[in-house]
DNA sequence: TATTATAGTTAGCTTTCGCTAATTTGTCAA
DNA sequence: TTGACAAATTAGCGAAAGCTAACTATAATA
């Protein structure tokens, strides 16, 4: 099942969020998005209706299975837009937010074609 | 004044519909999109009250100055990432159609950071 | 001329996804 | 125990942008 943009950018920041803690609620997502809690509720619900999170009774959110892989997916997409914005000279904050804006909308053929060429040029 | 995504969409449709024939009506608009009759008519209501075209006795559509403006940037930008993608391998149809998806989203700073990467490495 | 086809518009529906206001629920301190 | 604050939810609004159905207006043809 496809996401819609706005699903893959609340996904995103779960993601995010989680990395710097495990303990990550609807309320910090809002946060961090600049959105209402009624606006991550409603999404917060649907993703939990698709199967990609839950919550705990504290209102705590979980990755499901499917969920960490398609995180996993978006944030790779994303580090590697930055990735390669970056190497064009774009400053990094600049880089992370435009690779969030189109991360999107990339088909696979392009976003494969554009980590081959990071893999190439960027081994470290 | 900022385009909406689905205006620059309808923007690059009449600006590459005039690049084959100068004579563009909605009805073209409409089938080079794949959108219906009424969405088109609005969409081009709405550049018209913005003054980025005017239409003719006859529907023909004419771009302002401002419109030339407009539709110009946006192809440019369009042009810029179709290359940028077919140099990294990916073909030409995916590379326009990626280009289409994204070129909206591009911060002016990262689109520069392409277009003078580009410039550096595709001189004819 | 009368009919038919083409182009455009109007009216109104639907979905997505923001929002505010108001309510519920749970915890914690006076 | 009660009062207050924090988090989440519910209800409902609004804009953007797609759609169909139905209408109008013009042009082409039988």
């Amino acid at each position: 099942m496809a996401l819609y943009e706005s699903d893959e950018m609340y996904f995103e920041t779960i993601f995010i969020l989680k990395q710097k803690s495990d303990s990550v609620r609807s309320i910090d997502v809002g946060e961090y998005m600049g959105y209402s809690k009624p606006s991550v509720s409603r999404a917060v619900g649907l993703l939990k209706k698709d199967g990609y999170i839950t919550t705990d009774e504290k209102g705590y959110i979980k990755l499901t299975e499917t969920g960490k892989k398609k995180s996993e997916q978006i944030y790779e997409r994303h580090q590697v837009l930055t990735g390669l914005f970056i190497n064009l000279g774009v400053d990094e904050e600049t880089a992370s937010e435009d690779a969030c804006r189109i991360e999107h909308y990339l088909s696979d053929k392009t976003f494969d074609a554009i980590k081959a060429h990071m893999k190439k040029y960027q081994k470290k």
